[in-house]
RNA sequence: GGGCAAUUAGCUCAGUUGGUUAGAGCGCUGCAUUCACAUUGCAGAGGUCACAGGUUCGAGUCCUGUAUUGCCCACCA
């Protein structure tokens, strides 16, 4: 095995990460360990659509891969499922453009065809997204790969509708739905998005009336009038009928009294139109008005429109104004009208309400268990004030429509009865064909054609997958953590966490973990048009893997959005860099054959054997070791609480600041071997979830380790051999280090010589001098010099009269700092409601700090004094 | 119309139950250097934590209100 110090100077990721990887995965560390001890723990991975292209948000998967890395070293049974996603409607769309650039369409094909062209389709493409996914270094057991559209997976999805059905839950009816005349199907409310917009708002004469509508199109589908109950104006024409002239001739309609019509709006008066808008709709219930279709799934009138009939609806409102202006029936046009429009939110269609016939779930029994489950605690959400959002969005729900006039999809399993014996059910639900030909006979019944929404089976992914991969029964349900966008909290959680409980009585996860958008450089929304989009593999490419992740972990808090920049991952490329350089720097330092001594016995590296804490010599040794310790403890602590950029920070300042800076050079005067191993390893282990593949790489080259480090164990945090005194003795040396480097610095000073009173400074000599740039460090009976004041040891650094004079003002200034500094401490200390109410442990911190201000201030006063002499 | 979030250094953001003289990275200034790392080291400048009140011995953190920005939900024809 070749030394790192053989090696590349700096890290180069693109050498490793395949390499790595492919290990990993053939070592079959990413399947569940059968030996493990410890619970398993489970998270099923957000399918990604099967032929989508890898985005930032993909990236954040890495929350997944942390969690699911820590828990395998901490000896958990881990498994982390992949899958991938058919996406009903927007691979459809996608496919249809494809088809027609052949000048093709889906009607050339029948259903069927069309869903076997689609699979193929998709099937040839998976494997990008797939790929994409793995050069993320994501730790997913691959070998459960599932699909949204396998066999099995479709055969769970059946066996709840079919229970559901049973269950009296599923229903069709006849209701105004959210209708795309170019997808030709129907979309709950929550795939429409709104668009505020300007359109002529037409005053129309209703007989008596004149009333406002944008959509003069529908009034062939009228089938009342309503005005407000408590409008003085219109009250006593409540039950009468009016008879007005129309364009098709004259027409009668009801007067109904109605709290929702708004006395303000116009003039008042409403036209009923319970085909076409979903208000108008609801009145109709209320007053059991007819529904007459003025405008059919393709969005042109029928003939129920007369000469319009056939015209598409946004030509027919054109034509309509403009014959009403001919006849006399328009009574003005307001131009300047704004209001929202429903659109499509995957093909941008314009939506037109209309009413057809859907499946639909009853949600009123299925939703309460489901908020129960957050309210309860039995399910938590990361961050907590989303579980409000959640209980509120489900609070509303209504029912929900099931069903899709989509091809690609899961067919509903339904065949209905053709012809009118009545002595026959309408329809069965049964996946079997045979089944319903036994029942009505041969040619007397037909297949249902419609799809199922696909957050109806995606919502059942969590139980799907693991019946199918016959891991349900073995601990892995309920599932740990769910971690996705919280931009699909409604769509997805909530509707898995419904159907979740109803079909295994249990919740499908216990913590759901939300993160944010990922943003540009500037916390603005990527897109393509506006040409900042972040192409996680272009950085990847450039960076290293390890970069993106730390830049995705570290400043990015959940349900937040984050920004990223090329200048940030740049920045934690340095950090896998300086990350690699400090191993080769401690391997280069190792004699030839050299083993740790703390790896035979066992130890603080749990479940690869080192016990304790090395042999600990220095001050330095002692300071490392509490260092080490303090951060397993904090990151662990974080990881647990799903601070991830927290747990990030402690351990870019650990390895940079404390391990790299101050202990490596410290450790160059007086090397202990073992503690800067003991170091390197713990490091690498705590930061291997994050940045798998340098952690990986360097732990490859360290002789003594033959196990990969994705499997090793996760540090326990040892304070045993350490003696405070001595931990605390370095930090002094590093307040003097600091204070005479600031000396240097500011007076441009080279290699000056220091002198202390002190003699235990002296023991630590040659530290102090290779670290502050001195040439010597010597006990002196009285010192003069350039004072530098730190509160444990009496330092000068030697400089002639002019410059001690010279800089005799900074001591000035900061006296008169430490004493503004020590007023506040004493106000504090002579307030007898502080002392009283602040815990014990403040009032103690502060009376040290007035302590050590106190000193300061008084070595600060000698040396003035002397000055003055 | 209802709700949620954000507002902290030039930029991007952390800041767990209130308790050091408020932090990081990048950027900036000065110096150093090639003996692990210039993808480096050292030193430094830079903030009345959006604003106004309040609670408290003590507020970036809690409460009330205001402003600005972003997002979600609803959808008065």
């Amino acid at each position: 095995m070749k030394h790192l110090r053989e090696l590349d100077k700096a890290y180069e990721p693109s050498k490793y990460e395949a390499d790595i990887y492919k290990q990993w995965e053939d070592s079959g560390a990413f399947k569940p360990n059968p030996q493990a001890t410890k619970d398993p723990f489970t998270i099923i991975m957000p399918p990604p659509n099967a032929n989508g292209d890898l985005h930032a948000g993909h990236a954040m998967y890495v929350v997944e891969d942390i969690l699911t890395r820590y828990r395998r070293m901490q000896g958990h049974k881990t498994l982390w499922l992949p899958g991938t996603d058919h996406a009903g409607i927007e691979t459809q769309v996608v496919y249809e453009r494809e088809l027609a650039k052949e000048g093709k369409s889906r009607f050339d094909f029948t259903p069927g065809e069309f869903y076997d062209a689609v699979l193929t389709y998709t099937k040839g493409n998976q494997h990008k997204i797939i790929d994409q996914l793995r050069s993320l270094g994501f730790s997913a057991d691959w070998s459960r790969l599932k699909f949204t559209l396998d066999e099995d997976i479709i055969e769970v999805v059946y066996d709840t509708f079919k229970q559901l059905h049973d269950d009296g839950l599923v229903y069709r009816a006849n209701r105004i739905v959210n209708w795309c005349p170019r997808c030709n199907a129907a979309f709950a409310d929550i795939e429409i998005n709104h668009r505020e917009q300007l359109d002529p708002l037409y005053y129309i004469k209703y007989g008596p009336f004149v009333l406002a509508t944008v959509r003069p199109e529908t009034k062939f589908g009228d089938t009342a009038i309503a005005v407000n109950p408590k409008d003085e104006r219109y009250k006593h024409l409540i039950g009468t009928v009016i008879e007005a002239e129309g364009l098709l001739g004259s027409f009668k309609l009801n007067v109904i009294g109605d709290d929702y019509v708004n006395p303000d709006f116009g003039t008042g008066v409403v036209k009923v139109t319970p085909a076409h808008d979903p208000n108008d709709w609801e009145m109709g219930l209320r007053h059991q008005l007819e529904v007459k279709q003025v405008i059919g799934t393709d969005g042109r009138l029928t003939e129920i429109a007369g000469k319009y009939a056939g015209m598409a609806a946004a030509d027919a409102r054109t034509q309509v104004a403009s014959d009403l202006e001919v006849r006399g029936l328009m009574d003005h046009v307001d131009m300047n009208y704004s209001h929202s429009v429903a659109y499509h939110g995957r093909c941008g269609t314009l939506i037109e309400p209309l009413v057809t016939e859907q499946w639909w779930l009853a949600v009123d029994e299925l939703k309460q268990p489901a908020i129960e489950a957050v309210k309860s605690g039995a399910i938590q959400i990361v961050p907590a004030r989303f579980e409000k959002v959640y209980i509120d969005w489900l609070e509303n729900l209504r029912d929900w429509n099931i069903s899709r006039q989509i091809w690609w999809g899961i067919r509903i399993p339904v065949f209905y009865r053709l012809g009118d014996d009545e002595s026959k059910k309408p329809y069965l639900v049964t996946t079997d064909e045979a089944e319903a030909r036994e029942y009505y006979g041969e040619g007397n019944y037909e297949a249902e054609t419609d799809t199922f929404d696909t957050w109806f089976s995606s919502s059942q992914w969590p139980f799907a997958t693991l019946m199918a991969t016959g891991d349900f029964d073995k601990g892995f349900y309920p599932t740990t953590v769910m971690e996705t966008g919280r931009d699909i909290l409604f769509q997805w959680v909530s509707r898995m966490v419904m159907l979740g409980l109803y079909r295994t009585q249990q919740v499908p996860f216990r913590t759901v973990y939300l993160h944010g958008l990922v943003n540009d450089a500037h916390g603005k929304k990527m897109s393509k048009s506006k040409g900042n989009v972040l192409n996680p593999l272009d950085i990847t490419a450039k960076y290293g893997t390890d970069a993106l992740r730390l830049a995705l972990t570290i400043g990015i808090t959940p349900g937040n959005d984050g920004a990223l920049s090329e200048a940030k991952i740049e920045g934690y490329r340095n950090f896998c860099n300086k990350l690699w350089n400090v191993a080769r720097f401690i391997l280069g330092q190792l004699p030839d054959g050299y083993s740790p001594a703390y790896l035979s016995s066992p130890g603080p590296i749990e479940g690869s054997g080192p016990a304790g804490i090395p042999e600990l010599n220095s001050p330095a040794d002692h300071w490392m070791a509490v260092k080490l310790a303090d951060a397993i403890d904090n990151v662990t602590a974080a990881v647990e609480d799903y601070r991830f950029s927290e747990a990030g920070e402690q351990l870019y300042s650990l390895l940079w600041n404390d391990f790299a800076d101050w202990y490596l050079e410290a450790s160059k005067v007086s090397p202990s071997h073992d503690l800067l191993v003991y170091g390197l390893e713990t490091i690498l282990s705590l930061v291997h979830p994050v940045a798998p593949f340098v952690t990986e790489a360097i732990w490859s080259h360290l002789p003594w380790r033959t196990e990969q480090l994705i499997v090793s164990g996760w540090p326990n945090a040892s304070r045993t051999n350490v003696d405070p005194t001595a931990a605390a003795d370095f930090d002094r040396l590093m307040s003097v280090i600091s204070g005479v480097r600031a000396v240097i610095a500011d007076e441009q000073l080279s290699k000056p010589v220091l002198l202390t009173t002190q003699p235990r400074l002296t023991d630590s000599a040659d530290v102090v001098r290779k670290m502050a740039g001195l040439s010597e460090v010597k006990l002196t009976a009285e010192g003069r010099g350039l004072f530098v004041p730190t509160s444990h040891y009496e330092v000068w650094i030697e400089a002639d009269e002019a410059l001690i004079d010279a800089r005799k003002h900074r001591l000035e200034a900061q006296r008169a700092e430490k004493q503004g500094y020590l007023q506040g401490l004493e106000a504090k200390l002579t307030n007898s409601r502080y002392l009283e109410s602040a815990p014990e442990a403040v009032v103690a911190e502060t009376r040290s700090r007035r302590d050590d201000t106190l000193m300061l201030i008084s070595k600060l006063d000698e040396q003035l004094a002397a000055l003055n002499r």
